[in-house]
RNA sequence: CGCGGGGUGGAGCAGACCGGUAGCUCAUCGGGCUCAUAACCCGAAGAUCGCAGGUUCAAAUCCUGCCCCCGCAACCA
């Protein structure tokens, strides 16, 4: 029997899971659905990565050790998962005993092998800059922007000499076209490969620095660093290297990843691979990110959508078709909830589930609800066929090589098809006037074309399309997707369906206010508020002689320039009625022009300590609202005399 | 010359690797049907495929140059 081995990357636990986690692993259970459907072995891999410096912190904060912090924030995923229709076969935690285990085995095989040394880790450190400056920033041997001398700050780490690899890697690749797709993505791996050497990859921390992490097998004073922590996630839950048969899994392995983490997946792993004599895996597949208003989603733009409140307000199997359907696999995509309503409405409301239930209101008119003998087929049946395995093969042909959005559209082709085809013979019509045979073969036809849809459906959305096949009268389980897809045939006569079919209710875009008809929403459900706006935390409290050491000015913006080498910055002065206006470095330019800004009165912080932003002094600080829209000026609601202080 | 993605009828997108009738959904207009979830079906209008060159019998597609958008990285006191 074929397998099927497909992995999410472990999510980190330092935030809770928003639409690109969800989206990444829908996909991944989708694609596990489809090859089991397929007649093949699956096993589906997500989880949680869970060391590292930012836990550690996160975990301090909130009073925590860092394993009781990551037990919360995994078992936030963990949770979410099942309420997506996402079946995993494990869920794999960096902090389970056999993944450690199997780290060091992974660390102790390469450090045998030469590939691990111990090195400096360090460079010329500003203390101005508060960074280490590369040797190309250096103007003789000087900050540029500080003018003095760097001081080198080395710190002792292991290193694992991934450049040793590099040409391996780029013969497979290039041997392998399909390694990384789809094809923009393998592009740039070989460009960023044929561009120059790789840098070897610095893979501990001293222990005095960082303690939550896997101890290294051959030596205690340190931990391992991300990439020999997480990715060898792969392999342990195939139990490498002891269990019998990991290798046969390994062979078919597809990892799925959103292009942010593309070069750990298809560099850094690769050639670790390459060390520890492990074959490649199969295939890497990317993709691309989720947008909201095309801007990036982020915490404090308050534009992030939440995976559940989406399923809410759609159903799960909503939710999953229009990320499959909207997204070009490997694109970026834009989310809204127009195009979500629109796509939400267009295809599954009134194309399927109006198909679906005129048919078995039909059915049941005509037939008691029980499928009739069909009759012999006329042309117009033997062209309902042809086009419903056509559609069928392009579906499953796309489907499997991850162009989810065209495999959707292929299946429409077919859909859009029978609604068609109910047009052309209208049953109706035959019914008046008494034509039965042929009536019968016209609805068994289109029953068995939404057999057919549902059972190709059924990775996509899971839940919808086993509620289908029940009213049809048909089994959900032991199905296989390639023999489904070769014939087609009306649906089996005396078969009882159900009387009526609401899979799918048509959406509104106003119910994106407060009350949400969530259909078929079990009544507890949170209100589905399409695109909250998370507040940020609130700041702790502070004493009133705190917020009395800050020395608030109004003052008038006398001149504007651009920083040179700054696509965000404009030098501003600032008159607040001191002998000189006062130079202050401003982020506004993505916001304001110049002109925009003259003349206009402005809140400053005036007491802020100096500081030297891109090579230029600033000694205060406008104040703004950042918000979704952009950036909105502080400043008095009517003139005031320069220098006035706000309090 | 930091890295990358993109500019295709009103909107959103596919097509580009492998040149050869410009495709899909939504919106608009006209018509049809009445089984159905104001749905479905038919038809129409609407595009110099960012601009300018080049290669070719033939360019949205390949090559060169340019313009404009959007991410990422650096500067957001």
């Amino acid at each position: 029997m074929n397998r099927f081995y497909i992995t999410t990357p472990i999510y980190y636990v330092n935030a809770k899971p928003h639409l690109g986690h969800a989206y990444t692993t829908i996909v991944a259970d989708s694609l596990a659905r489809y090859h089991a459907l397929c007649g093949e072995e699956v096993f589906f891999l997500t989880g949680t990565d869970e060391h590292g410096d930012k836990i550690a912190e996160a975990a301090q904060k909130a009073g925590q050790t860092p394993k009781e912090y990551a037990d919360g924030i995994s078992g936030l995923f963990r949770a979410l998962w099942p309420k997506l229709g996402i079946t995993p076969n494990r869920f794999i935690r960096t902090t389970d005993p056999d993944h450690k285990k199997t780290v060091r085995r992974a660390l102790q095989y390469v450090y045998d092998k030469g590939d691990i040394y111990f090195g400096e880790y360090g460079g010329h450190y500003c203390k101005g800059c508060e960074r280490f400056l590369t040797e190309k920033e250096l103007v003789d041997g000087l900050c540029p922007d500080h003018k003095v001398k760097p001081e080198y700050i080395a710190e002792k780490n292991y290193f694992f000499r991934m450049s040793k690899y590099q040409g391996a890697l780029l013969e497979h690749i290039k041997a392998n076209p399909d390694f990384i797709r789809p094809r923009q993505y393998r592009n740039e791996v070989v460009s960023l490969l044929e561009s120059g050497a790789l840098d070897d990859l610095c893979i501990s921390r001293p222990k005095s620095r960082l303690t939550w992490g896997i101890e290294l097998p051959f030596d205690s004073n340190f931990v391992t660093y991300v990439w020999f922590d997480a990715l060898i996630n792969y392999l342990t839950a195939l139990g490498w290297p002891d269990a019998p048969d990991w290798a046969n899994w390994w062979d078919v392995a597809e990892h799925l990843v959103a292009k942010d983490i593309l070069k750990p997946h298809a560099v850094f792993w690769p050639t670790m691979l390459l060390a520890m004599d492990v074959p490649l895996y199969k295939r890497l597949n990317v993709h691309g990110y989720w947008l909201v208003r095309d801007t990036k989603m982020s915490k404090s733009l308050g534009n992030v959508v939440e995976p559940e409140a989406m399923a809410a307000r759609a159903g799960l199997s909503g939710m999953r078709y229009f990320l499959l359907r909207e997204m070009v696999f490997g694109s970026d995509s834009s989310f809204s909830d127009e195009a979500f309503v629109g796509r939400f409405n267009a295809d599954l409301a009134n194309d399927l589930g109006n198909l679906a239930n005129r048919t078995l209101a039909m059915t049941a008119k005509y037939f008691g609800s029980v499928v009739p003998a069909a009759g012999p087929a006329e042309a117009a049946d033997t062209e309902l066929a042809r086009l419903a395995c056509e559609a069928m093969q392009n579906f499953v042909t796309l489907f499997g090589a991850a162009q989810f959005s065209r495999a959707l559209e292929a299946l429409w082709e077919f859909v859009r098809g029978l609604n068609k085809h109910l047009d052309a013979m209208a049953p109706w019509t035959l019914y008046k006037e008494g034509k039965l045979a042929r009536l019968g073969r016209v609805m068994a036809d289109v029953l068995g074309g939404l057999r057919k849809i549902a059972v190709c459906l059924l990775p996509v959305m899971p839940e919808a399309a086993a509620t289908l096949l029940t009213q049809l009268g048909q089994a959900t389980e032991g199905l296989n997707l390639t023999d489904e897809a070769a014939a087609f045939a009306p649906l089996a006569a005396g078969t009882t369906v159900a009387a009526t079919s609401n899979l799918f209710p048509r959406l509104e875009v106003e119910a994106a206010k407060d009350e949400a008809p969530a259909p078929k929403a079990k009544g507890k459900e949170k209100k589905a508020k399409p695109a909250p706006a998370p507040k940020p935390e609130p700041a702790a409290e502070v004493a009133f002689e705190d917020f009395a050491k800050l020395d608030l000015r109004v003052g008038t913006v006398v001149s504007v320039a651009p920083v040179p080498g700054a696509d965000r910055l404009y030098a501003v002065s600032v008159d607040i009625g001191e002998p000189e206006p006062r130079p202050v470095v401003a982020g506004l330019a993505e916001h304001y022009k110049p002109e925009e800004l003259t003349g206009r009165q402005v809140v400053l912080v005036a007491n802020l300590a100096p500081r030297k932003l891109r090579g230029a002094v600033s000694h205060g600080m406008i104040l703004a609202v950042k918000h979704a829209g952009g950036l909105a000026l502080l400043g008095p609601s009517c003139p005031v005399g320069p220098g006035d202080r706000v309090s």
